[in-house]
DNA sequence: TCCTTAGTTCAAAACTTATTGAACAATTGT
DNA sequence: ACAATTGTTCAATAAGTTTTGAACTAAGGA
């Protein structure tokens, strides 16, 4: 089973901007440029929202093509699409990135370490 | 009379990326940055929609802190705000730009050129 | 003064987005 | 089989955005 995702070229900037435009999704995205490379699931983000509403917001993003989410057992493991999001529009998600990491300091999410068993 | 603009620091990422994240304001901001150093008004961007509607949208822009609009006469002398952005968010509108350039061909925006009298 | 030009403001309608809780589906562990 | 975990879907509501026309203000020119 996998989800729907818009391909590169159907990546549009007026969605792009508008849905990273929300500081919900903004905090999303910059906490996985943060771990980037770490394939994250939506439970890393319940400090940002309800289970509901981050299920909507990813899929906003999702759906916009700034992430991509692969489905494993019952988590989806989410990264950035940074490789076709610098293909269609250079610069923009790391200077979307830097703008956000001096706008707002990094939220105390996460703190769910993977922990290694004794 | 002036017309009430944020400072640099009343600027935040989450708005300007809502506020760019509309295709009317995003031509708006295109056909600005092609004209940069040309202070433009109002009716130059006529075929971006009616007067209501774009003394609606360049509110929200001036007011996000996209661009800063000066009073002469009965005219509002509309710029990018180019410094302030580039302090707070480097690279950020040169890469929306240039993304924008790629996305969208500019459309047949002006047509009121300036007429030196003969 | 009167008319035109440039743009704003207001109120209404139409539309879109965000947020919530309850119910659901699918996988994993016991 | 049962329970727990992970996340989605649905319907409702709340809230915000966009668009419109009519009425308005302010400056400039005849």
């Amino acid at each position: 089973m996998t989800l729907p995702h818009p391909t590169a070229d159907q990546i549009s900037l007026p969605n792009v901007l508008a849905v990273l435009g929300d500081p919900t999704r903004l905090a999303i995205v910059r906490y996985l440029a943060s771990k980037e490379g770490v394939p994250l699931n939506c439970s890393q983000f319940l400090d940002l929202g309800s289970k509901t509403n981050l299920s909507y917001h990813l899929a906003k993003l999702r759906e916009a093509g700034v992430t991509r989410a692969e489905v494993v057992g019952t988590s989806r493991l989410i990264t950035l699409r940074r490789d076709d999001l610098d293909a269609r529009f250079p610069g923009l998600l790391d200077s979307v990135i830097a703008a956000a990491v001096d706008d707002t300091a990094l939220p105390a999410v996460g703190g769910h370490e993977v922990e290694m068993p004794a």
